[in-house]
DNA sequence: TAATGTTGCGAAAACGTTTTCGTGTTGATA
DNA sequence: TATCAACACGAAAACGTTTTCGCAACATTA
């Protein structure tokens, strides 16, 4: 392969010094005209772009930032990334996206990678396996580095760094009062394991407006969906109650589509029988039949606020740093497995 | 911020050299076992880590490569994304993911920062804009540049690089096939314009299909799509047409979950009025109803295998390097949208 | 003529590594 | 005692930049 243009090479050619063509390059005053042009001449023809090492080297900055995101094959971090990309874009930045797969070892291993000067920041939304474990020295580490951080979505409380959060108890809140004002009596939730914060906090919101309309809280009512497991069975049981539900809040969109994929199978119909609703507008919520209501996140948003608070950071590194916890608003996207209305037909 | 720990500081620690420290770190016997210990023992209770930026500037390489895809909200880029990164992982190879929004500008501007020595290697899935400019200027100076560089799925022809692509022509053959088998008559196509090749090459199996048939070819039942336009509102003219289709091919799975609902308002039955089957088992096709029947792209394999590629190429870039294209095959996933089942019912 | 200012360029340091090639000291051998 | 290894370490180059400073050569001014 041929070997990229330096300004060493440049130099050479002229046989002039390397800070003559680099101030040349630079269109500085110092250099006179005639050189000057000839060396740019030189240097346009051959294509010559500065090495990003050399300069991040000499700088001590990469004008990169680092992602950390549990998986991608997931529309709400897809969102998310674009939001980051699309700031990233507008400030001059690039983005290193990895992937910890859940796993607390590769998210230490990607952090670690990261730190040694690749980036200027870092942003992580935690993998669930560290939040089982409950052991956030990496992050202590970083921090203790002074390399800035930013946790989203899947935060952790006793961290002291900057974070974005969905407002997960008002969206849980929101879909439980919906349910209600349509005359749902027996309210069910599809949740996760208590391990995962998220769905966690979806919960609360939905006792919370239970309590606040004088419903009793049913256990009986509260699946928390065993991923490892086959979903589609546990959510069968729910049906199969002596009292069973008339609706369903389900904290994701797999669980909500696979409740009414079950409901069907029970020849329930939805909403008439049952109403279901799932959180997050993904891709899947405008598709079933009937389309589901749902919770919107604002990935998007979510992804240019984080991104915005870290460059923030960034900026100011020096001065003593206030972090803040931002908290996206969620909404409620009303489709038919919630309402009643007539079948729109053709003609 | 407190800065991080380097060789230099280490050295001035125990007033050695840089070199010894070096060494030392790197357990090297012409250093005395005394030094060594205790200059390894600071260096563990400082965290210290080489700089990967010095490293790499040393190296002239940075086990980094670059992957540049058009939009990253879309469960194929994803899988694909999957692949590369569970075979980076085993060869420890970090990946830089950019998107280019499907914009020229954004893959130039992407390519050039890649391309200045931040990494050893670049993927690239076209963007549609280029396809349509057809100006790839930008990958021959690459390969100029003696830059490693693979592209996947969305390929150019005349570029001379690894490529690999799924068995698009292949995978419409096998759709169109299928319609067939099961007793459709009137079989129409929905896909892309012109001059996006994946769509073009569905077509083309499509195509294949029907003429091994003898089927006519019935330009009337052959739809492009725009998308800037509605989407439902196009498929509908198709149900309209004076002797509507039977069976329904669309090249993608929002084409088909689209074209189950315009159905399903003409108050058609899938699959007895109207067969419909996608293409890329992606998150929507199992969760409508009927699910779809489609065909895998194996999305991951292609990653894996498109960066398999390139480290080839990477590791022999001294020597005289062949290219090559590696077609990856497509399956079909038989689901609901194409069969007459009895019904699924619990109980 | 002497002092001063301007112009045009080069040397060198700095960023943080690794590695090759000394080199001074010690101890053993001839 | 002179010679030679072995040992333990340092100097310096290299990767590719940017930038400060210094210094000639020439031009201008008093």
């Amino acid at each position: 392969m041929k070997s990229k243009i330096t300004l060493k090479k440049i130099a050479k050619e002229f046989d002039v010094s390397i800070s003559t063509v680099s101030k040349a390059l630079k269109d500085s005053h110092e250099i006179s005209e005639e050189v000057r042009e000839k060396i740019k001449a030189f240097a346009a023809y051959y294509h010559y772009k500065p090495n990003s090492l050399a300069l991040n080297l000499r700088n001590q900055k990469t004008k990169t930032i680092g992602l950390i995101i549990p998986e991608i094959v997931h529309h709400f971090f897809t969102k998310v990334i674009s939001g980051i990309e699309h700031i990233a874009n507008e400030k001059g930045y690039n983005v290193m996206i990895c992937l910890s797969n859940e796993s607390y070892e590769k998210e230490i291993l990607n952090m670690d990678m990261l730190a040694n000067g690749i980036v200027d920041g870092i942003i992580v939304s935690v993998a669930k396996e560290t939040e089982e474990k409950r052991n956030y020295n990496h992050f202590k580490e970083l921090i203790n580095n002074g390399i800035p951080l930013v946790l989203f979505d899947r935060v952790i409380d006793e961290i002291n760094c900057n974070k974005v959060i969905t407002d997960d108890v008002g969206g849980g809140y929101l879909a439980c009062n919906h349910l209600i004002n349509i005359g749902c009596k027996r309210i069910a939730i599809l949740t996760t394991p208590d391990h995962v914060s998220v769905g966690v906090n979806r919960k609360k919101g939905y006792i919370k407006a239970l309590l606040e309309n004088n419903f009793p809280i049913d256990e009986d009512l509260v699946l928390k969906i065993d991923e490892k497991n086959n979903i589609e069975n546990q959510i069968k049981n729910l049906f199969e109650l002596t009292s069973p539900p008339d609706g369903i809040f389900a904290v994701n969109e797999i669980y909500a589509a696979t409740a009414i994929k079950v409901a069907h199978k029970k020849e329930l119909k939805v909403p008439d029988d049952v109403a279901i609703m799932g959180f997050t507008n993904g891709l899947i919520s405008d598709f079933t039949s009937p389309s589901l209501t749902t919770i919107a996140q604002h990935g998007f948003t979510m992804g240019e606020k984080t991104l915005e608070l870290l460059l923030d950071e960034i900026d100011n590194q020096d001065a003593e740093y206030k972090c803040k916890t931002e908290v996206i608003k969620t909404d409620l996207i009303l489709r038919n497995s919630t309402k009643k209305i007539p079948k729109v037909i053709y003609k």
